[in-house]
DNA sequence: TTGTACGCGTTATCAG
DNA sequence: CTGATAACGCGTACAA
């Protein structure tokens, strides 16, 4: 299939390219009503459709986003295993299509930076989630990109970040157990990295004990992975050393998921012998048995969210700082994964 | 940050624009060792990044694959919550970035075609997962570049097809209930369309029974959507109407998660009272309580195998027909969920 | 309303 | 044999 030019149509209508190009941008103004007919059925009958690449090399403009997941450690692959990531990409993509743009999926490998792709593929915009090390936010600072942040705690005037208060998710789960009697919770986590999300929310566990005066005991906090696995493996610590534990709350539903199983292993029942809540409220939370008690963020929203931010920014040609974070909220889900201690 | 082209670098290096280009293109048996060095210290220095949108323009080469996954009935929101489609797009990502493409991952709005997408993006292959239309296919014939389809049964000689052969899928799962000595097994699905993968899983579910000398009844078939809802909704019909069916294949492993819920919802025990087997092995099979006995196909490596495919056709200007069908392997996981009768 | 220069990189052609 | 010039691909927008 040859391709149809804007010259094709031109010579078609027998009019110039110029006018076609009026036309075809909306420009109507510029040109007679007769002549927009002409061209208007010119274009039907040869099925033109426009080069994304011409364009873009004239106007500086691509019509694409970069999107970046954060990669497992291990292999080179992305973090799509985490349903986080999957509900982020649903809500984004939607949005991004409903407004005529196309996203570039990918991650970044380690070491790399971001902004050979951006360059080269002229982003009009990017959406970046996970954390990095610092030099990788210098590098995205020197494009002109707006750029969106999620999941991350760098609060630069260059960059717009959707977030939510992950402090207050902590606080919440926390507070929770607390209510219904607990005293011995225990917090298990990926690694906390300063200014990360977790840390917020250890942050947020923390200064729950705190307000109902109980003592904070590092040997509580188990911290390494989110994964699965680890979850698992943290409550088989759990089990055998710490029985008077009496509650976990796990800084993602993932690693709820690997504790609740690794509770059972140890013949621990859920939430008979030990409570357990979770964060983001992904899906397979309401599939587990029993169900669980979690933070609940809503993150197809999330994602939708952080597209229009960028969509707006980028219409937004006056380049004006990005204003204040965007926080969703948090909603704590109760269900059957917490006990009341008498 | 304003872009550095490669007039800036030829000025720089004191040659031509042509012996930049050659040099950067490793073409550079054309142009003297000295003059390379010059080119190469050059770009170097000014930190040239090339416009890909250019290159698209002159060599019709877009380094960009279209990847297209298919969407929620209701919302127009990708699949991608089926963590199904979250491990091929791991994998067909990972492959993709490692041979220097990047990956347009997009939903496909119900009755518009993927051919403007493909013509306006320059698109260098595309990677169709899911089942559309009949129109939808013939318009991609149009297009002269690599298709590799997933999940689809369309053998056309335009198309590359990664898949897996789901009629013995059905069959093994089948027929591993009646080893165990099951006679009445259920069947729950997503729309059996013709031509489509769950058409092949129920004529593999006949053909064990069959093989076995049982008998086919309609009733023992759920058929509506791919979701974990309608396996539960499908398990509370079984336990209600069908006391007597003792097993139940899932055709994915969403619904079997479901069909575990309602079952349970429905007092019934897992596999104390029936059996379930799922199909996919998605990550939270293994999570589930019990852990889900399923056909496990190598999701990742699929995708990967599928971007490959995808890559290697790229290569082959010549453009020769597609090969035959790549079948990735299925092995049967046997965990938890299938009760051995007497 | 149109002709045309321009954006950027590639490559065929031609001069040294 | 090295390397420079210039046309080209496609769409946009300014000058005429």
């Amino acid at each position: 299939m040859k391709r149809i030019t804007i010259r094709d149509v031109s010579v078609k209508a027998g009019v110039s390219t110029a006018a076609v190009s009026y036309v075809l941008n909306g420009r109507e103004g510029k040109v007679s009503p007769e002549t927009v007919l002409k061209v208007r059925r010119a274009a039907e009958e040869l099925n033109y459709i426009p080069d994304f690449s011409a364009r873009s090399l004239v106007n500086n403009k691509s019509k694409l986003i970069g999107v970046v997941i954060p990669q497992t450690e291990d292999r080179k692959q992305l973090l799509l295993q985490n349903p986080f990531y999957s509900e982020l990409i649903c809500g984004i993509e939607a949005r991004l299509r409903q407004s005529g743009y196309h996203m570039i999926l990918s991650g970044v490998e380690k070491g790399e930076g971001y902004l050979d792709t951006s360059m080269q593929r002229n982003l009009d915009g990017a959406i970046i989630t996970g954390i990095y090390q610092e030099s990788f936010y210098e590098d995205l600072k020197k494009v002109r990109m707006p750029i969106v942040l999620i999941d991350s705690y760098i609060y630069d005037s260059h960059f717009h970040v959707v977030g939510i208060d992950d402090e207050l998710g902590g606080y919440m789960a926390t507070k929770h157990f607390i209510d219904n009697g607990h005293t011995n919770i225990a917090l298990v986590t990926g690694l906390i990295r300063k200014d990360g999300v977790v840390e917020k929310r250890f942050l947020g566990y923390k200064r729950a004990l705190k307000e109902a005066g109980l003592f904070y005991h590092p040997d509580y906090v188990f911290e390494h992975s989110v994964t699965y696995e680890y979850g698992q493996e943290a409550a088989h610590l759990i089990a055998a050393k710490h029985p008077e534990i009496t509650a976990v709350f796990a800084t993602s539903d993932l690693m709820a998921m690997g504790v609740m199983r690794g509770l059972r292993d140890a013949g621990k029942q859920v939430p008979e012998h030990v409570s357990v809540i979770g964060f983001d409220d992904i899906s397979v939370a309401r599939m587990s048995t029993p169900p669980l008690t979690t933070i609940m963020q809503d993150t197809i929203a999330r994602g939708i969210t952080a597209a229009d931010r960028l969509l707006t920014a980028i219409g937004n040609t006056d380049g004006e700082l990005p204003a204040e974070p965007t926080i969703m909220p948090l909603t704590l889900v109760d269900r059957d994964t917490v006990r009341k201690l008498t």
